[in-house]
This record gives structure tokens, C-alpha cells and sequence, in this order.
RNA sequence: GGGUCGUUAGCUCAGUUGGUUCAGAGCGCUGCUUUGACAGAGCAGAGGUCACUGGUUCGAGCCCAGUACGACCCA
């Protein structure tokens, strides 16, 4: 059989994609076993696959495989999340490129649009997720928006409304003036941006051309001043308290007030209040009883309200303007660049606009309460740990979320106001709400044509924070079997970017409608980084598209690649060359199996090189699978990975397999070649949850299997006791093969040129076990033992053995010097321990295991220093 | 401004209750090696005062305090 020199992944891949699919591998359903389950970050159905992507659910492919094959009956649920923002805004796009304004079409023709292009583009992302292995039930699929889904989200609104958790209420919100719509706290993301300072002139009244000069950085605002405040107790401007200024351009009459919040160091120590428009202002206002003028329209121009100036222009736009009017009227004193921050809206990049608006609100704090306590007392587990005291912090301070959006893509707000009062009913549907309303007002006569639903939709992650819950129904049927199989859930991964957005709210969630955590285990990974460190974005075109990548290395490489610099919660520096690594691994794994299969056998037994190597590689492999046991325990999947790499690439190829490789052409036991494969297989085992495919491919070409066979749905090889006698018995030998060929490097000895190697030693076992394969590895004549140096030869030390290599022409003055090195060393080695070991302190203090330690350090020590001092004296003759 | 965390080899990171001369790994780098698995490779090798200063201790990369620099979160 001919194999290619180089492992192609393309068709491999494709190949087991589809069977995996066919065979509905993936498929779970509650039976006897335990249940493991992930569901995952549901992504955007506007989204399109992205780098964060790719190590996020490559992790969760990992965990869910790696359970699969230990046993479990293993659930990773995928699905979309229907993101009211940004698809809003995009279907708003697509419209407008058709000729279509939102606001020329009904509510219903607009979610008929919405939902004919989450149909078309809304599974892009998930079906991008399979070319990259990843193990979903997808016949499970779920959707934020699917009907019994928005049903549970309908549900709770309601059951937290009746509680008295949900009010309705005026705030200062974040407005998004070109959404158009309220955005929580964490959407907006504040940048640091270069403005303007604007001096301007308030004149004082009754006291012409005397001016109070007000420094801010949105001149615009003054539209909307109903006051300028000072500090109580700045000596500067204490004789105007209560006195009147005159708003610049506006003509506006306001008072002078005094309130501590003004910082006298700040600007000019006046302040011009602004309560619609600034929250602190709009504290300000309430204090000092302060007309609210709301200057802006929801799009961010500007409203009659603010004095009839500049009606209908652009907020940015005006900001110049009027910075040129008040100049051209004097009444500008001066301009000064200063940087700021400013707000942005996460969904649009908008600036977002402080603006008073009535809202819907959930009242936090106690709601929260045993979701902080869960994280606290352990109950919930971040990984890494450190970001558990970030997630206190927030949940301490949390404060009442907005839930509502002036959107129609989404949960649309159950609540029905009743025409002609000021009065609204809150349920599930018209019919209760009609049921309820009826009761309210004690008119038994009001019909469906008086009630009018709310028109705002729910925050989208109103209904991601039931996504553990309701994937599984367990709002809408409590108790149900699934839900009660599955959940709670096992282990979330995630970004730290929406720990408090979404995982938080989340646990709020598991506690307050199911009693329970939703999830054990909250794995944080990092963020996806270029080797500038800058975070890959579509605007610096810093990231490489993941589907050619993968077409390029293959999704093992791909994955392999992501995995290798990424440390739980730390940030990965994205390079190809780690995807190349990744790639290289597969090869390397490709040829170790062109060179097993092609071996042939013969009916002799088992020769003493094979016994000894697959002795030492069965033991290596019983030792390596203990270690992933306690490393995916505790999430160091990187690491674990590193782990398999070293096992398969070290261990299994450059040792194993040229320890026990035949001569060429020359067949080796059947045995040596059965037990080499069920290696192999094992490897196959470790690795597969790493790298699906070429693992799947291998243990299909390793051995004939039974119709319906998979490596991803078998399981993990029991791992027994390990041999501790042939593991140190070869590392001494191995350290000795390593030295070998050091030595000839050094000397320029080919390693072509047989020779015979003479051992001198007082424990010589290791040798004797491991001469077969020294022969082998450093093309020895033979191996003899000696009680001294032979002549001809050079001398090199491995512990306390001394080993002898014929060498034509000995330097004795190099090999002295050699020996008095290494003596000098050793002898400094020993010092130390002495300098512990006499020290009364030391052999009070410290544990018996590590003073039986230092004995044992001095012992080998004062060995080898006899060794080499012997071997000095012999050079000396 | 408030909070959290970090600083170990050229780069990215490990270093598990303080105890091998403890200073590690992968990549990169240097030298040698091209007919039998693999150059997408093999073999060998070089590289670090563990940010700085002081302290605790018989003993500090690890514990404590301060300094410098950096990152992130919140306002």
C-alpha cells in the first residue's frame, strides 16, 4: 500500500464529518449514564466566524470529547442568539438598500423581514462550526426567538413583574441616537477622544458685561441649561448665590446655585447644569428642583425644547456652529483641545447620549443576592480564579438593569396599556392581559381594541440568560425529563468580555427561576490577539478568516495551533506559525503510522530490544494519561495538549519507535507489532479530543473495525499502576544515549562507525536491561562492563557510571580538563548540601523527607566525585 | 479617580502547601545530518542576578512591605 509522504487533511476531514453526521454520533438523550453538558455561547446570528470563535468552542469540542470518551453521556448544545441591536440594524440596512424605511412598514411587515434573513444568514456561523469538528447535538439547535423559547422569556418577565422586581420607570439612560434606542450600562464601551474645552460667557444679571465663564466640553448642551452651579463654599463666586445669569445665544434666564458636587479645581469652578442631558446634572436638578429641558431628538438633533435654535440639525453639527455663533457674538472666551472619554454604543459606535427617558427596569439587589454568594462559597467555579473577585465587585455594586428597547426584533414587552388611563396590565398574552385589565378598572365590558402592547422589546440578554434553562424547556415545563437530566449544565466557556453581560446574569437566573446553579464551572479563555498584541478587528484587518486557515492547515492544525498559547484567562498572540505547528504535528503523527504499517512480522518471539522498549513506552503511557487526568480536571487544557504533544512527538517517535524499529526491511515479532499498534492506539485515545479527524482517520487504518465503530464514542484506555523501576531504569539510559552522541558530536566521531561501549558501574541494571536498545540507538558493536578505563578510549559520566568510547587521538590535557571541571562542580554541588546538612537549624526544622533528600543528594555526590577523581588519577599515569 | 492582576530565556508561558546546583517547556536561534516514516524531519547545543529595593527564614522565583513599569475591570 502506498501512503503519501504528507497527511492531507481536506478529504479526511470532510470524510469524517460526514459519518460522524450519518451516525449521529453526537446525538445525546438522557439514558442511564451520567449526563455531562455544555451549552454553548450562543453566538450572534448576524455573526460570522471570527478567531474568538475558534479557540472558545475548540476548548468546548475538547471537554465535551474528552467526557464522551470517559464515559459520560456527553450534551453540547449549540444555538443562536436572535441579537436585537445589531440584527435590528442590519435588516434596517438591508431595507433601505431595497427602498424600504422601517417607519413606512408595519411592525409585522418588518419582523416578516427580520426573520427571512435570520433564515438566510442566521446558521451560517454554526455550520462554519463543524468544518471545525465541533461535536454539537445539532439536532438540538435552539434559538432565542424560537417559539417555546420566547414563551419562558414572556414567562419570567411576567413572574418578575408580580414579584414587584420589574418597574417602570424615567431614568437617565444611555441613548443610542442612531439605533435609536436605550443600551444597558455595559454596552457602552468609553474611549479616551481629543475635544474641546469651551470657555463660555454667561452674562450675570443686572450687572452688564459682567460675565460668569462656564468651561465644558459640549457647547451644544447649553440649549438645554436650566441652572449654573458653583461650589457652597468657593470664596470666588460666593456673592452670586441666588443671583441670575443669562445663557449664552438662548437668553435664557437661570439661577446661580450652589452644590458640593462642582469640584472648584475643574475648569473655572462654574458649572453649567444640564438635567437632561448629563446624569450628574440631572442629580444636580433634582436637588435644586431644576426644570428639565430635554434639547435632543431620540436621533440626536435637536428638539423645539431647547429655545428654537438650531432645530432639526445634527448634535455634532451643532457643536461647531454654535461654537463660530458664540464666538461671532463675544460671548466665547476661549477654546482648548482636551481629551475626554467619551461613550460609545457597543452595536452601533454611535456616541452615546445621557437622555431621560421612561424605561423598564429589574430591580437587582436581591435578586442577585445568591448568585454572588454561589461564586463566593465555591458553589460556581471561574477559572481562572482571579477573575472571581472582579465578579464580586460587580455583583456588590450592581445596580438596576434596563431592560427594555425601543426595538421591534426581539421579545416585544408584555405589558398592555389600557386606553383612555394611565394604567397598564402586565401578561403573558392579550387574552389574560384583557382578562386582567377587565379586573383592574372593574369594567367588564373593555375588549381587546382597548389595550396596546408595549412596543419596546427586551434587552437581548434578557433571554440569554435563560439559555441553560431553556434549552431544555425548564421554565415553560419544570421537571421535565430532559431538564432534569441535563441540567444543571456542567461547564460554560466564555469571554471574559461578557462575564458581567451574560454569565453573571446567567447564575442570577439558574438561582431565582430554577433554585439551582446553571452551570458548575465558568472557563474564561482569553482574547485573540495579534503578535502586536492589538485585538483582532474587522477595522484593522488584523485577522485572518478561520475557514482558510483551516482549508490551508487543516481543523486539527487549526486547533492545535489556537490551543498551544493559550493558558486559561490569558490573552493569545495569534501567529500562523502556531497554526503551522499545528500542522506539523499532524504530519508528524501521519508518519509515525506510514512507518508501523509498514512493517512486517515473523514468528519469532519477542526480542529482548522489543520487551525492554514497549516495557518502558507501555509505562511512559500509563504515567502520561494519570497527569491528564488531574490536568483537565483543572482546566489546563493548554497545557494538556503540550502534555500529548511531548508524549506522541518525544516519547512515542523519537525514542519509542526507533528503539524498537527493525533494521530495514527486516520484520520484527508479532507480538512487538500488536502491542506497538495498541500504543498507538491508545495515543489515538489521548489525542483525539485535541485533534478529531487524523485520529479518527488513524484508528480506522490501524486495525480492522466493526461496522458503526468510532474512536470518538470509545473510550479512554483504564490506566494501571506504572512500572517506577523501568521508567528510572531508562531515563539513566536514555541519559546515557543522549551523552553518547554528545560526545561523538563534540569529538567528530560519525555516528555511522560501530564501536564497542565498556561501562564501568556499581549498579550496572539499568545498563544490562537497557543494552539492546543503547545498541541500537548508538550503533554499538557491543556493550561490556569493566573495572577500568580501557586504553584508547574517552571517558564520560552519567551519574556515578562511567562509560568509555574508543577515540583515535585523545587529548589528555582536554579530558583532564574536562574531569577537574566536572570535579569542581560537583564539589560545589556538594558544599551546599553539606553547608544544609550541618547547619543544626536545617536538621531541626525541615521534614524528614527533605533531609532524607539532602543525604541522599550527598551520597550520590560523594559518589561521583570518587569516580572522577579516580578517573583523573588514572589520566595522570 | 476606585478596584483587580501581572513582571521568570529572543518570543509565549509553566513553576502545584518555601527545601535537589532550581532555574523549566514550546517556539525561535546556532552547529552538524539529505538513499528507507517524517527537511512540514533527525541529532546535538547556546540562551535568564526569576523587574527593582528592603524584610521574614536555617533556606525565597515562591511569603511580607515599598518602588518602577504594564494590563484589565469599574466610574
Amino acid at each position: 500500500m502506498e501512503i503519501s509522504r504528507n497527511y492531507t487533511p481536506g478529504e479526511i476531514e470532510e470524510h469524517w464529518s460526514k459519518a460522524w453526521d450519518d451516525a449521529r454520533v453526537f446525538r445525546s438523550v438522557p439514558d442511564q449514564r451520567p449526563a455531562y453538558t455544555i451549552t454553548i455561547p450562543p453566538p450572534n446570528v448576524t455573526g460570522i466566524l471570527h478567531m474568538g470563535h475558534i479557540l472558545n468552542n475548540t476548548i468546548q469540542d475538547i471537554l465535551i470529547r474528552r467526557k464522551r470518551m470517559e464515559g459520560y453521556n456527553a450534551l453540547w448544545v449549540p444555538g443562536t442568539d436572535h441579537a436585537s441591536i445589531a440584527t435590528e440594524a442590519k435588516v434596517v440596512q438591508l431595507l433601505a438598500q431595497q427602498g424600504i424605511r422601517k417607519q413606512d412598514i408595519s411592525r409585522e411587515a418588518f419582523l416578516e423581514h427580520a426573520f427571512a434573513w435570520k433564515e438566510k444568514y442566521g446558521g451560517i456561523i454554526l455550520k462554519q462550526l463543524r468544518k471545525l469538528g465541533a461535536s454539537c447535538d445539532w439536532e438540538r439547535t435552539a434559538f432565542t426567538m424560537d417559539a417555546e423559547y420566547s414563551e419562558s422569556v414572556i414567562q419570567v418577565f411576567c413572574e418578575l413583574f408580580d414579584k414587584g422586581l420589574i418597574y417602570r420607570g424615567v431614568r437617565m439612560v444611555n441613548w443610542d441616537p442612531q439605533a435609536q434606542t436605550a443600551v444597558s450600562d455595559e454596552e457602552v464601551i468609553y474611549k479616551e477622544t481629543q475635544g474641546n474645552f469651551y470657555h463660555l460667557r454667561y452674562e450675570i444679571e443686572g450687572q452688564p458685561g459682567q460675565f460668569l465663564v462656564v468651561a465644558t466640553t459640549r457647547p451644544e448642551t447649553i440649549l438645554g441649561d436650566t441652572a449654573v452651579a458653583v461650589h457652597p463654599e468657593d470664596s470666588r463666586y460666593a456673592h452670586l448665590h441666588g443671583a441670575h445669569v443669562i445663557v449664552p445665544l438662548v437668553n435664557r434666564r437661570v439661577p446661580i446655585i450652589a452644590d458640593e458636587y462642582v469640584d472648584r479645581e475643574f475648569g473655572t469652578g462654574c458649572l453649567k447644569v444640564t438635567p437632561a442631558h448629563d446624569l450628574n446634572d440631572y442629580e444636580i436638578g433634582i436637588r435644586h428642583n431644576l426644570p428639565v429641558i430635554d434639547a435632543l431628538n431620540p436621533d440626536g438633533t435637536i428638539s423645539e425644547a431647547g429655545g428654537g435654535l438650531y432645530v432639526g440639525m445634527d448634535r455634532f453639527a451643532v457643536r461647531k456652529k454654535i461654537a463660530d455663533d458664540l464666538e461671532a457674538a463675544g460671548l466665547l472666551e476661549k477654546k482648548e483641545p482636551h481629551k475626554h472619554s467619551v461613550g460609545y454604543s457597543e452595536r452601533t459606535s454611535a456616541a452615546i447620549e445621557p437622555r431621560l427617558s421612561l424605561q423598564w427596569f429589574l430591580k437587582m439587589e436581591d435578586i442577585s443576592r445568591p448568585a454572588l454568594d454561589a461564586v463566593v462559597n465555591g458553589e460556581v467555579n471561574l477559572i481562572p480564579g482571579r477573575f472571581e473577585n472582579t465578579y464580586k465587585h460587580w455583583m456588590e455594586n450592581v445596580r438596576d438593569w434596563c431592560l427594555s428597547r425601543q426595538l421591534w426584533w426581539g421579545h416585544r414587552i408584555p405589558a398592555y396599556y389600557i386606553q383612555g388611563t394611565n394604567d397598564f396590565v402586565v401578561a403573558p398574552n392579550e387574552a389574560e392581559a384583557l382578562e386582567k385589565a377587565r379586573i383592574k378598572t372593574g369594567n367588564p365590558a373593555l375588549s381587546a381594541a382597548d389595550l396596546s402592547q408595549e412596543s419596546d422589546v427586551l434587552d437581548t440578554w434578557a433571554s440569554s440568560w435563560l439559555w441553560p434553562i431553556s434549552v431544555f424547556n425548564g421554565i415553560t415545563r419544570p421537571g421535565n425529563e430532559e431538564f432534569r437530566y441535563y441540567y444543571p449544565t456542567n461547564d460554560l466557556v466564555t469571554a471574559p468580555e461578557i462575564l458581567f453581560f451574560w454569565v453573571a446574569r446567567m447564575i442570577i437566573a439558574g438561582y431565582a427561576f430554577t433554585g439551582q446553579k446553571p452551570f458548575t464551572n465558568v472557563y474564561l479563555t482569553g482574547i485573540v490577539r495579534d503578535d502586536k498584541r492589538r485585538k483582532m478587528s474587522k477595522s484593522l484587518g488584523n485577522s485572518p478568516d478561520p475557514l482558510d486557515l483551516i482549508t490551508q492547515y487543516g481543523a486539527d492544525g487549526v486547533r492545535v495551533g489556537m490551543l498551544f498559547a493559550s493558558a486559561a484567562g490569558n490573552d493569545l498572540l495569534y501567529k500562523e506559525q502556531l497554526i503551522e505547528q499545528g500542522r506539523n504535528f499532524a504530519n508528524k503523527i501521519w508518519n509515525a503510522f506510514r512507518l508501523v504499517k509498514g512493517w512486517t512480522t515473523d514468528e519469532r518471539s519477542l526480542s529482548a530490544r522489543e520487551a525492554v522498549s514497549l516495557e518502558w513506552m507501555e509505562a511512559r503511557m500509563e504515567q502520561v494519561s494519570r497527569e491528564l487526568v488531574e490536568d483537565f480536571a483543572k482546566f489546563r487544557i493548554s497545557e494538556s495538549l503540550m502534555t500529548v504533544y511531548k508524549l506522541i512527538w518525544d516519547d512515542f517517535c523519537s525514542w519509542f519507535l526507533e528503539m524498537i524499529k527493525p533494521d530495514f526491511g527486516q520484520p520484527l515479532s508479532a507480538e512487538a507489532l500488536d502491542r506497538s499498534i495498541s500504543l498507538f492506539e491508545d495515543l489515538l485515545h489521548l489525542l483525539h479530543p485535541f485533534m478529531p479527524f487524523i485520529t479518527e482517520e488513524l484508528w480506522h487504518n490501524l486495525r480492522e473495525r466493526e461496522a458503526g465503530a468510532f474512536l470518538c464514542t470509545s473510550q479512554l484506555p483504564d490506566s494501571q499502576g506504572d512500572d517506577k523501576a523501568i521508567l528510572s531504569d531508562m531515563e539513566v539510559v536514555k541519559e546515557a544515549i543522549v551523552a553518547v552522541r554528545a560526545f561523538r558530536a563534540e569529538k567528530g566521531l560519525s555516528p555511522k562507525d560501530a564501536f564497542s561501549l565498556a561501562i564501568k558501574s556499581d549498579a550496572p541494571a539499568a545498563f544490562e536491561k537497557g543494552a539492546p536498545v543503547m545498541e541500537k540507538l548508538l550503533n554499538l558493536t557491543d556493550i561490556r562492563f569493566v573495572s577500568e578505563k580501557p586504553e584508547g578510549t574517552g571517558s564520560i559520566r552519567v551519574g556515578a557510571h562511567e562509560l568509555y568510547i574508543p577515540q583515535p587521538q585523545i587529548d589528555v590535557e582536554a579530558e583532564r580538563g574536562k574531569i577537574l571541571k566536572e570535579i569542581e562542580y560537583t564539589e560545589g554541588f556538594l558544599a551546599s548540601v553539606n553547608k544544609k546538612l550541618d547547619n543544626e537549624n536545617f536538621v531541626k526544622n525541615a521534614k524528614e523527607a527533605v533531609i532524607e533528600a539532602e543525604r541522599k543528594k550527598r551520597a550520590d555526590a560523594e559518589a561521583k566525585l570518587e569516580v572522577l577523581r579516580k578517573s583523573l588519577a588514572e589520566l595522570g599515569e
